[in-house]
DNA sequence: TTGTAAGCGTTATCAT
DNA sequence: ATGATAACGCTTACAA
């Protein structure tokens, strides 16, 4: 058990009262007293307990954070653009993952349930009308990569239409005419629109819509591996294969690359994410780069703006642009 | 402003000891008087104040993790067996990440201090001692993949030595003689470990240590790009090259393809993690298993053990197993 | 079995 | 400028 204040004012010969004014700096003390409150701190280590004054000020300086998954570079990145935010700013995170499962979202907010002061909600496959019944009214919550069609609902996202809009138009400017999509799951919000970009961009071409053109993925390597057997085999031979994300690339360049097929020469194919591997495969994958860290760091900014009440750190709805990378497996010239 | 234990009460018609007693069943209470009080609960939405309780237990119900990285499925794997298990038990995990840098890992626990009940460290860069001597004295913490020499320390690992001694001796088998190691960053312990397997390997096989055929990396691909390239460059080429994780290893697949190189024909090339990737590169990746996820469990449900005193519990020190994964980078027929 | 009241460590409102 | 003291929401003696 650590020191209290009250130690802190017997130490240096006070009342609690001048103790916590010194902490908080909340009213002026006399210079010899601060100093001696500020000695006995020190030499008894004492930190304020964060249980008690949380109850009185009934707010906690955390944030609840609940996404999907902890892996991958993409939730590093933005995980660590919203730690370091709330770290600036004296807040900590509370970090929930893996809210797959049906309750396992209800369940984490249960427990975020009076530890933190608001929440941000990563939640591709549930729309944020449906997950904001679960929260708490008065909970300021910030949404990512959702559903969300209440624009007063605070929202940001990086553009994932527009990314992978601008890949296949990349594709077909580089002469290609039969595009396959491999798809992320369907009921992830992010993979939906990119899908929407990968139809909008082919419909903007002039060239036809083609549903036996867009293999089933689920984001994973080996669904992309599958769906990389799968265009192989498919009677109308894609010469582009563009993956919903980097990951499900890979997959279906090792499926290309088994078969002996050069990339991009016998079939080009591009990716979603930019991860770091992604410069180092053979060859290297054109990819869409998108601002994990950025988008950790407005998210954190925004929430702290809303508890703060600080109007103009508030910003949302938002959407970040992305970045086509283009590199060898799509342009030999790259 | 949720509802207090006093609205409840009120609701019910009792007092709010009762209520207390209905919520931790501390003692018996009347059959109609709990159903009332249960009926209100529910009806208020009530939660108790986590704060208030913390206050006057003197616990929070909460672990502090202490990680170099949220980065890489490694961490993923270890942090959902670490809250698996957390959450089995009603606790939750607050997740601190990248104290690399100097003070970094200090300030964290300043942070949590206060706020959870125990502490799990992972910090391969510094030994467990000088860690030790920044938590509290009386705050039950277990440390991993960390430089320990105190054996009352609580540890739990697995076998990077072993992995490493395993996998070098795999390349021997298949016929190496001139075997080069990329290495990880010299200060980290896992790193050192991998480092010292492969050294005794080369030992118990008869073959010389050669200090020119250890190249230094960092973890990364670029450094194990620039690595590979290195290894290409020098004047003794090694026919073999072991990389002290499988990043690295990627950055030096991409290096050796580069200049057309075949794998495993003309250079044979070993990772260490078996991250998913690895099984869908070309040629596949030869690696080491490391059984984050069961790491995680296990250390949680050591610390859980000490906070309980539940002996039996605590399994440490512990070094977990790890696999050699044989694959076409080592070995053609595979 | 139940209620009253003390107390956990803080901050904030009074007086002084 | 400073010191008592009430209050935050809860658990737990202690009485009844």
């Amino acid at each position: 058990m650590g020191a209290t204040i009250k130690d802190v004012a017997r130490l240096a010969d006070v009342s609690i009262a001048t103790v916590s004014r010194v902490l908080n700096k909340t009213a002026p003390v006399n210079q010899d007293k601060r100093l001696r409150v500020e000695a006995a701190i020190s030499q008894l280590g004492y930190r304020p307990n964060p249980a008690a004054r949380s109850l009185l000020r009934q707010e906690t300086g955390g944030f609840g954070v609940l996404i999907p998954s902890l892996g991958g570079e993409f939730f590093a990145g933005f995980l660590k653009g919203l730690d370091e935010e709330a770290q600036a700013s004296g807040f900590f995170c509370l970090i929930g993952a893996a809210h797959r499962q049906e309750g396992e979202l209800e369940h984490a907010m249960r427990q975020m349930q009076g530890r933190v002061d608001g929440m941000v909600i990563m939640s591709p496959g549930q729309s944020a009308e449906k997950t904001l019944a679960l929260v708490p009214n008065d909970m300021p919550t910030v949404f990512l990569n959702t559903d969300v069609s209440d624009p007063t609902i605070p929202y940001l996202n990086f553009d994932n239409h527009g990314g992978a809009y601008r890949m296949v138009r990349h594709m077909v400017e580089m002469g290609h005419e039969h595009i396959a999509m491999i798809t992320g799951p369907t009921i992830a919000h992010d993979a939906v629109e990119r899908l929407r970009g990968y139809r909008d961009a082919l419909r903007d071409s002039g060239l036809s819509l083609n549903p036996d053109l867009e293999f089933h993925g689920d984001f994973t390597e080996e669904s992309g591996y599958q769906a990389g057997k799968a265009i192989l085999e498919s009677p109308l031979r894609p010469t582009a294969v563009f993956s919903a994300n980097d990951f499900s690339a890979f997959g279906a360049m090792s499926a290309f690359q088994e078969e002996g097929l050069r990339i991009p020469e016998d079939i080009a194919l591009g990716g979603f994410d930019d991860i770091n591997i992604s410069r180092f495969t053979t060859p290297p994958l054109s990819t869409v780069r998108v601002p994990t860290f950025e988008l950790g760091r407005r998210t954190m900014k925004t929430l702290i703006g809303m508890v703060r009440n600080i109007p103009e750190d508030v910003m949302t709805p938002d959407v970040l642009p992305t970045e086509l990378i283009i590199r060898r497996s799509t342009d030999p010239d790259a």
